[in-house]
DNA sequence: AATTACCCTATCTATTTAATAGAGTAAACA
DNA sequence: TGTTTACTCTATTAAATAGATAGGGTAATT
C-alpha cells in the first residue's frame, strides 16, 4: 500500500508543477487546496527540498517551489524519497541492498526470483514518467 | 515492502512444488527446511488452503500438498492471497476497486495516473509467471 | 483407541504511520 | 531596525499493523 506521505508528497509536487509562474507558493495553500494536514505537509516538504527536489524562500511572499523543470523530475527519486527502495525485499534493492539474514542463498531464493522481476517492472515505470507526466492538461 | 507472510508463503509453496512425488508434506518439514516459525506457517498455509491453493490431509502421513501442477499456480492469485490488493491504492484496484475520499477526481488525480501504470506493470509480471518458474532448476 | 497433525482463538510486543503541538529561526520589507 | 511572515525543528501521541507465540480442540489415519 502507498503511504500518506507518498500520496501527498505527490499531490503537492504536481500542485506546484502546475503552476504559471515558479513563485513560491505557501504550504497553507497547497495544504488547503489538496486536503492535506499542513503539520505532515511541511514535514514532506522539507524532506523534498533536504533531497535536491525542492527550494524554498522565507519570509514574506515565501514558499515552496521547484528547482528543476517538471519534466526533468524522475519518479524513481521521487518515490525513493518519499516511499524508500523501490524494490520490495532488500536482497534485489540497487540502491539500498542488503542479504536476507533467513536466506541461505539468494541464487536459488524463489522469492528473490520474482522480486528481482518485481523491481525491474516498476524501476522501468517510474524511469520513464517524470512530474510533467502527471500534470493533467 | 514485501510481508513475511508472502514471502514465507512463497518460500513453501515453491517447496512444495520441488517435491518428487506428490506425498503431503508436513508443517513441521517445510518450517524446518525453510527456516520459518512454525505457528506462523500453520496460519499462512491454512489461507492457502482455503482459497484452493493447497490440499491437506490429517492424520499420520498428512500434511500439505498441492492442489494443481506448479505451471497452472499463477502468481496473480498467489500474491492476492497473501500480499493483498496487487494495486497500492485502492483507487486503481481491479479485484479490491475503492473511492478515495480525500481525492475529489481520479480522472486529474495524480496519484492515480502514476499508480495506474504501476499497476499494469506489476500485474504483467505476476500474470506471466506461474510457481513453476520459481523453482530453481 | 491412540496417535498424529491440522485447525482455531486469543494475546502480546514492537514497529510504523499519521497527526498534532509548540517553540525557534531566518529572511523580507517598511 | 524591528516586525511580520513563513519556514524549520523537536517531541509527543494515537492508531494500526506485523509478527510471533501459546494453548487447546478436532478430525482422520493406522
Amino acid at each position: 500500500m502507498l503511504s500518506k506521505k507518498t500520496k501527498y508528497g505527490l499531490k503537492a509536487l504536481t500542485y506546484l508543477a502546475a503552476q504559471k509562474d515558479k513563485q513560491p507558493v505557501q504550504i497553507a495553500e497547497i495544504s488547503k487546496k489538496e486536503n492535506i494536514s499542513q503539520k505532515f505537509l511541511e514535514s514532506i516538504l522539507l524532506s523534498l527540498r533536504k533531497t535536491g527536489i525542492l527550494g524554498s524562500k522565507k519570509g514574506k511572499g515565501g514558499g515552496y517551489y521547484l528547482i528543476k523543470e517538471p519534466k526533468e523530475i524522475l519518479m524513481t527519486d521521487v518515490m525513493r524519497i518519499l516511499e524508500g527502495p523501490i524494490a520490495l525485499v532488500p536482497c534485489v534493492s540497487l540502491n539500498f541492498y542488503e542479504k536476507c539474514e533467513d536466506c541461505p542463498d539468494e541464487k536459488t531464493c524463489s522469492v528473490n526470483k520474482l522480486m528481482l522481476k518485481v523491481r525491474d517492472a516498476n524501476l522501468a515505470v517510474y524511469r520513464n514518467n517524470t512530474l510533467a507526466d502527471l500534470v493533467s492538461t
